[in-house]
DNA sequence: TCTTGTATTGTAACCGATTGCATTAACTTG
DNA sequence: CAAGTTAATGCAATCGGTTACAATACAAGA
């Protein structure tokens, strides 16, 4: 079990040569059918196994993909990376996995990274700040696709793969108008996001369909930390006009939220009804149980990459870069219920 | 910027030989500084980057290393990978990382795809179920370090870096009693798994420190999941003699065991006083919050990740591999207060 | 001046798999 | 039976760095 044996070692052994040892492992149509047999048996016999830097030497292909993710740690990004890996190792490919932790330069630093590690494509899920385009288009100008998926940037040469926050925005709003809120307040993230500018649009329209005023005073761009969480039940407090409806871009912050209003003494959802985003754990945990949008992890990082490889086979066309938009849902808990169903 | 440009290019027009460009691109003491200056240039000028391929293949070395994990999706997880990652970036490595899922048998393909890569080195926090070590002893045979974390398997030539369970089980356990707990259940994972066996042992030694029957019927291993949670709320709900006190070895499980029991009727922490484990966010947006003992995921990701490089370099002795013990700490919060503080 | 030492650079053989271009053997066909 | 096909395998160059072992140049010491 100490020497690695090569196809050398194997084409010696059976008295071949290490072409048609190669050629037979990689199952080439010009090997006889019982030669291959016969070498794959003394291979695994051997336990040899393919030294993948010749072989990516040599063919100019990694079978590495790189995933940079802005954080880990959410219920969301574990499920999407779950649906990537699965599909992933199903068709021989590795995952390269780092998170920018929401910071540009982190996320520059990892791009480059991956450049340098050639993965054979990048899918991204861009960061908080992220303005330039920059770091991408190295692997755009060498012809390495570039995917993102949730967080997007838009570029004729990128594929993504979102869901409707528009619909899913305008869908949170609707709810609570119909559980007759009148005055509410939606706190979103950075609205160079897609994510969040897409449901600030849905918001927007929600209102607007009501015929009530969509001014900014109720829009508060957070960065959705839990800090933010108690900062805005800080600031609701001490609000002349309160709101009575509050849509919070992520179900974390929002259950904070939610909590630091009840310590200040006010009934959820009678004085104020409140959606989350994203169905995290933390929604049904807190009381009342959070109201919130399923978001498709596993489907999405599924059809990502699902997306990825088909580019990379050549199977689908490049030039076929519209969205990818996969159904949320939105799923209503206590915490927005304010009439009973007639 | 089509091209791959190789030291074989900047030799030609540098006219000079491949090898001193590759010596002078490594800093090698022979190369004079000047003609280092002057290759590192135009290599910056060219965009020159190394083709790892051709280093690895000749090196034997890849520069990468394998990290495998029960799951991503938890706030502790994502931690320790964002330590590893920080630690490993500094040193140069890339990180292949995938998660088990909780089963061994994923944990053994995940290995097998890590061989296969030629890691230089494995991090590992075993499954729930995993019972084999041959997965781990393939590298052992060949000199590929192997390290576990939070989940350790304990064997002669692996590293180890853990929390002192026993004594954290202890804290917790130790915890209810002084608020006067007399009947306190705890609710466990797979017991093979020594961050449960050790939690139980401190749980143990607690309840006998008070000449407290120590018999089994109060603990009950589950697999903490969500589901677990509301069965156990289930469980006690149905039992004659009630525990006045719950330790559940995991933040999530409980905080969906406490509102279930909530929902029930039970007032926490009068009725039953709640201690969770890990810290999860989760853990504060429950009402009331809950009792904890906080994780360094941090400073562990940190630490495995620093020894396991240190190990590679030779920095550290390979058979020194007496387990790293970090320090955790027990939060209380108002889940398990039952007496005001005197 | 000749020898020895030091600093710097070059030569060429690897590492292990892939693949275009033969080559050989076996089989058809006229 | 010769010529032409087809099937199976081999030869050798290639991918791009790395590194043991020279080779060269120049300075210092004898």
């Amino acid at each position: 079990m100490e020497k690695e044996i090569t196809i050398y070692d194997l084409a010696k052994i059976l008295a071949l040569s290490p072409a048609t040892v190669s050629r037979a492992l990689n199952d080439h149509p010009a090997i006889n059918a019982k030669t291959k047999v016969l070498i794959a048996e003394k291979a695994a016999e051997l336990g040899y196994r393919s030294n993948t830097f010749a072989s990516h030497l040599r063919t100019r292909k990694t079978n590495t993909l790189g995933v940079i993710v802005p954080r880990l740690n959410s219920n969301f990004m574990s499920t999407v990376l779950a649906g990537m890996e699965e599909v992933a190792n199903n068709f021989g490919y590795n995952l390269l996995i780092s998170q920018s932790l929401e910071s540009e330069l982190k996320e520059q630093a990892n791009a480059k990274t991956m450049f340098n590690s050639r993965v054979d494509g990048l899918l991204v899920s861009v960061a908080y700040d992220t303005d330039s385009f920059e770091h991408f288009s190295t692997f755009i100008n060498r012809n390495i696709p570039v995917l993102f998926f949730d967080r997007i940037m838009n570029h004729p040469q990128c594929g993504a793969v979102i869901i409707d926050n528009e619909q899913a925005g305008y869908d949170a709003t609707r709810h609570l108008l119909d559980q007759g809120c009148r005055r509410i307040m939606h706190v979103t993230g950075d609205l160079r996001r897609n994510v969040y500018a897409d449901r600030l649009e849905g918001f927007k329209r929600a209102i607007a369909d009501q015929n009530l005023p969509t001014g900014n005073r109720l829009v508060i761009s957070t960065d959705l930390s839990q800090e933010a969480g108690r900062a805005i039940a800080e600031q609701i407090h001490q609000m002349e006009e309160k709101p009575d409806g509050l849509f919070i871009a992520n179900d974390l912050c929002a259950a904070i939220c939610l909590q630091a209003l009840k310590e200040r003494g006010y009934v959820i959802p009678k004085d104020i009804a409140i959606v989350g985003f994203n169905n995290d754990p933390v929604s049904q945990v807190v009381s009342p149980q959070l109201t919130t949008v399923f978001y498709p992890g596993y489907q999405m990082g599924k059809t990502a990459m699902t997306t990825m490889i088909g580019q990379l086979n050549g199977t689908k066309l490049i030039d076929h870069l519209e969205p990818i938009i996969l159904r949320s849902e939105l799923i209503i808990r206590r915490s927005s219920i304010r009439l009973e169903k007639s």
